[in-house]
RNA sequence: GCCCCCAUAGCUCAAUAGGACAGAGCGCCGCCCUCCUAAGGCGGUAGUCCCCGUUCGAAUCGGGGUGGGGGCACCA
């Protein structure tokens, strides 16, 4: 379905081309002074530069041409004022005609303005063996989000992990192992049966494994030079502990899936730095051959400076100069693995903004060397997340917090919450508080900016007013108890109203607001902007609770009124869930 | 030292092409529940870090400052 601003604007440039103008000056957008009208168009303020006369001669022309046109039964105002504003009302029929239109599409009216695409998005980032902390909070729920979007818009995405499964700290891990329980058959170099199937440890035991082996390295060079040892051997092939490692990996993402899976947030591969492994040799060795690649300081390193750079950016090191790979090393191989198996469009990166500078390198070897011609390269940073103090947010002790402890400190604040002034069993609550708690959490981070940092407040995020998760579901709940009640009374077949083409104040506003939402959608979708969609949803939940202020929808006397308000509902409650299913959340039936 | 990002009401965030009077929420002060969930609605309070410039018009663009965060090759 065509926007609706893009219908309006399309009768408008018509119009200025009608009268001698450039067709771009009609453009038409939401007004900004709703006290005065719907929508607004500015074009003749700036034509007046292009064509020298004074803009409110031009608007004056343009009003009058459309007053005649019969396109004009589109609206119910049409004025010009002062520098040169055209200032609009839309005709009630014609709104009405549209949200019913919008209402009997699949997509409610969203049609993505390009051609399907093929995406990679690349989000997590988790380490195996370690838990999943508040750090990897906002990639999740960012990169889900927008996973969501563009499946909305017809893309295939192929949401990716991309596990830190390789490297040092596989090595740390198996030499601690060895060090624990060295009776495991594993380290036996004679043994030559099947290796076991069930893992010789637990993920909690894994998880004070790594920390300890981490901390041993630090103080003990043999220890450390024991892990490398062990790195090198399974990053060779060694049998037992490419057996131990699927072990690790096994246990650690089992427990990695649970918790993201409590975040609502899912993945359809989990691939690693270790599948990007096999792509390196072949990689370097091309990188050498084509002479993009020159020695450095015993490391091998592609320069990636360009002229128009205002920053010096240092060279991209591939190879250290021990021979072993490194970060950009894994990324670059994992583009390569990434352009065979799924031939994508675009890769879009959902990571820390203080790794723009790695990603822009990496792009920049990846251009040069032309790994992936046709493929986009996206960099999506975000912010820090920080505490009410600004910091960084730490646990009272200073410490990483666990993501289990923050999202369980969620649920405990929206508990509270409802248990404060509700009756419902303790159970209720307790599968209630989860997905309020979810929406709280989510709703909190998606509604800044992603690039920006945030201040985490719980309190403020599981507050159930204002601009929060709660207030939304809050609404939704509302509108599902009205419709639930209204079918109680009148049966399930009454679902097929058309909304009102004679509206109350509020009840125009609300329909108004619902146009909107393919226009949210696409600039959510084109600018990876989830905020954008969470401000729309405020502002709907808004207009909608103002309508349900001054109609009473259940007690209307007049039948045909109250199916065009059931209708309004029924749409609106629409829009709402597919917006917060496009977040990463959902709503309970009460709350 | 060099470079990048950020700066909007007491606090947390918006602002769709450079457009009209910079919008919300929290907080604070009033008013509204015999009525579909008052978890709400209505009204009040208060702001673009500073200076200069471009423009009919600037939070937005340019120049200069101040303050905060981050990055500057063998960590990920």
């Amino acid at each position: 379905m065509k926007k609706l601003l893009d219908i309006i604007s399309e009768v408008f440039a018509d119009t200025f081309a009608s009268c001698g103008y450039d067709k771009k000056y009609g453009k038409v957008t939401i007004s900004n002074r709703p006290d005065l009208c719907e929508f607004q168009c500015n074009g003749a303020m700036a034509a007046a530069k292009e064509y020298k006369k004074a803009p409110f001669l031009i608007a004056d022309e343009i009003v009058a041409k459309l007053t005649e046109d019969a396109a004009c039964d589109m609206f119910e105002k049409v004025e010009m004022v002062k520098p040169g504003f055209i200032n609009l009302s839309l005709s009630q029929h014609y709104l009405a005609s549209y949200v019913n239109e919008m209402s009997q599409d699949e997509t409610l009216g969203f049609t993505p303005s390009g051609e399907p695409k093929k995406i990679v998005i690349d989000y997590g980032g988790p380490n195996v063996a370690k838990p999943l902390h508040v750090g990897h909070l906002r990639s999740a729920v960012i990169g889900e989000s927008l996973k969501r979007i563009h499946r909305f818009a017809g893309d295939t995405v192929i949401g990716d992990v991309h596990l830190g499964d390789w490297g040092l700290q596989m090595g740390l891990i198996i030499e601690e192992l060895h060090c624990q329980k060295p009776d495991l058959v594993y380290f036996d170099e004679s043994y030559t049966g099947e290796y076991p199937s069930e893992a010789p440890f637990t993920i909690s035991e894994l998880e004070q494994i790594y920390p300890a082996a981490s901390a041993k390295s630090k103080e003990d060079p043999e220890f450390k030079e024991k892990a490398h040892t062990a790195t090198l051997k399974l990053q060779e092939g060694y049998a037992p502990y490419r057996a131990l490692w699927q072990h690790i990996l096994n246990v650690s993402v089992t427990d990695l899936k649970k918790n993201y899976e409590k975040l609502n947030v899912s993945f359809d591969v989990w691939k690693g730095e270790s599948d990007a492994d096999p792509y390196i040799p072949d990689m370097i060795q091309m990188f050498v051959d084509s002479g993009v690649a020159h020695e450095s300081q015993g490391a091998l390193v592609i320069d990636v400076e360009e002229e128009t750079d205002t920053k010096t950016i240092p060279p991209c090191i591939v190879r250290k100069s021990d021979g072993a790979a490194l970060y950009a090393t894994s990324d670059l191989a994992t583009i390569i693995q990434r352009e065979q198996d799924y031939k994508p469009d675009e890769i879009i990166y959902v990571a820390d903004n203080r790794q723009e500078m790695h990603f822009n390198q990496v792009f920049r070897v990846a251009k040069k060397t032309n790994l992936c011609p046709n493929t986009k390269l996206t960099f999506q940073g975000f912010g820090t997340m920080n505490g009410k103090d600004g910091k960084p947010f730490k646990t009272r002790d200073g410490g990483v917090m666990r993501l289990e402890t923050l999202i369980q400190s969620i649920h405990d604040a929206v508990y509270a919450r409802i248990m404060e002034n509700r009756t419902v069993s303790e159970e209720e609550a307790r599968t209630v508080a989860e997905i309020v708690g979810l929406s709280a959490l989510k709703y909190g981070d998606l509604s800044n900016q992603a690039s920006k940092d945030y201040i985490f407040d719980i309190d403020r995020f599981a507050s159930f007013e204002g601009n929060t998760g709660p207030y939304i579901l809050y609404t939704l709940v509302r509108i599902k108890s009205i419709l639930e009640k209204y079918t109680a009374s009148h049966g399930e077949a009454t679902f097929s109203h058309t909304v009102n083409t004679k509206q109350t104040a509020t009840e125009k506003t609300l329909m108004i607001e619902l146009t909107k939402f393919n226009a949210t959608i696409q600039a959510a979708y084109d600018e990876l902007a989830p905020h954008k969609i969470c401000a729309y949803i405020y502002d709907l939940s808004n207009a909608f609770n103002k309508f349900y202020h001054e109609n009473n929808i259940l007690g209307e006397s007049d039948p045909e009124k109250q199916q065009g308000f059931i209708a309004l509902l029924q749409i609106t409650k629409n829009v709402l869930e597919t917006s917060i299913d496009l977040l990463g959340f959902s709503a309970p039936d009460r709350m």
